[in-house]
DNA sequence: GCTGACATTGAGGAGACGGA
DNA sequence: TCCGTCTCCTCAATGTCAGC
């Protein structure tokens, strides 16, 4: 019978496994989601090295040209394994009347792209103007930079590299003969499974491709046949159904005994109806959230001690470079003499990340520092 | 209760540019 | 040449509300 220590050990045990490569690793995991803040790495450097060996920050950006990965969206912004690209292209339109087909601004640009290869935003400039439009978080872009990103979405062009973190993108292959779209649906609510695993149901069916699955028969459809074929094993914890694909094997034996600041998006974390349930209080992704009103801090990472997250750490930069590590306890620290060892021990392979390949650590010492940050609300 | 639509919120880094 | 300023790019998460 399955009990919420077990979901616990499932939740950490299945997702973070250590392999030796980068491409082991995004082989086994699928996808990664992006985001580029940097306090102190961008989001899939923070979730990347907890998964491979000797991983530093940037090593993503360096190897992607030269691994089978493509930048793309699933249930979020990230980095997917090539072979993945036919089960998310080609994307239904929102008013599901054919293929998408670029029109006015967007087609000539992809006609630009398809003529010069490899193009950079600031590129289009020049031959298309610096019009600027309201994006997506209310703030304002260059129309073709949001051009550039329909295009994306839609498959007609893939982003090549990136400069800086600025994405540079060509010309998409086309597609070799689209699939069934209820395979593709079901192929990619596996995936998404797979990362979140063992996912409650209701968060597994608000994370799948709406206008996808709406082809497909709708979310519940897709999920209910993936159980039906046996595809995802099922168990029901205090009233909530999780649900995980059937050839993960239980994790055994007892939690490492050691501390992870986790990235805010690591899939261990990523769904906070699930973090609620398994940990009993509310983590909150604040960097959106007005300053005066934060609680836990702006980009607060995930502490997490053995299979238990007991509170968040916030990692900046002092102003002579040392890496300042502020924490925060939603029951106090443990008072174990090797929990603080371990915590010793998280800080310094971090310090090592952040390290740039072939560079001089910029710190000599990393400064932890106890947080006097509100304590959130345990979660009833 | 579930779903979808919509509004709201910001920091770090790079490059361009102009003045000292 | 240096430095300060400005502009641009990067990214979803969250709460609320309406409709079913």
């Amino acid at each position: 019978m399955a009990s919420l220590s077990w979901l616990r050990r499932q939740a950490v045990g299945w997702s973070l496994v250590r392999n030796a490569s980068l491409a082991e690793t995004m082989d086994r995991v699928g996808f990664v989601q992006a985001d580029p803040i940097r306090a102190p790495a961008p989001a899939q450097d923070l979730i990347l090295r907890q998964r491979v060996s000797g991983y530093r920050a940037g090593d993503l950006d360096r190897a992607y040209p030269t691994l089978p990965l493509e930048e793309d969206y699933v249930y979020a912004y990230g980095f997917v394994t090539r072979p993945l690209r036919r089960f998310l292209h080609p994307r239904p339109t929102d008013d599901g009347d054919g293929p998408y087909q670029p029109r006015g601004l967007a087609a000539e640009v992809l006609a630009f792209v398809r003529e010069h290869g490899v193009t950079h935003p600031r590129s289009l400039w020049e031959a298309f103007g610096r019009t600027r439009v309201v994006n997506g978080w209310g703030g304002q872009s260059a129309a073709t930079t949001r051009v550039l990103e329909e295009l994306h979405y839609y498959g007609l062009v893939r982003v090549a590299r990136r400069e800086n973190g600025v994405r540079l993108y060509e010309p998409a292959p086309p597609l070799d003969d689209p699939l069934d779209v209820s395979e593709r649906a079901r192929e990619v609510a596996l995936l998404i499974a797979r990362v979140l695993a063992p996912v409650p149901e209701a968060s597994l069916r608000a994370a799948l491709p709406r206008r996808l699955s709406r082809a497909a028969g709708g979310r519940g459809a897709v999920v209910r046949g993936l159980l039906a074929t046996g595809a995802l094993a099922a168990t029901e914890v205090d009233g909530v159904r999780y649900l995980w694909p059937v050839d993960l094997a239980p994790a055994e034996g007892e939690p490492e005994e050691r501390v992870r600041l986790l990235a805010p998006f690591d899939p261990v974390v990523w769904d906070r109806r699930r973090f609620e349930h398994l940990w009993g209080w509310a983590y909150r992704f604040e960097a959106y959230t007005p300053p005066a009103k934060r609680r836990l801090g702006y980009y607060a990472l995930p502490l997490l001690w053995r299979d238990r997250v007991i509170g968040w750490a916030n990692c900046a930069r002092d102003p002579e470079g040392r890496l300042t590590v502020e924490t925060g306890y939603v029951d106090g620290p443990p008072k174990a003499r090797r929990f603080a060892v371990a915590l010793g021990a998280e800080i310094a392979r971090l310090e090592t990340f952040l390290t740039p390949r072939g560079g001089r650590t910029v710190s000599r010492r990393p400064v932890p520092r106890a947080a006097s940050a509100a304590t959130p609300t345990p979660v009833r």
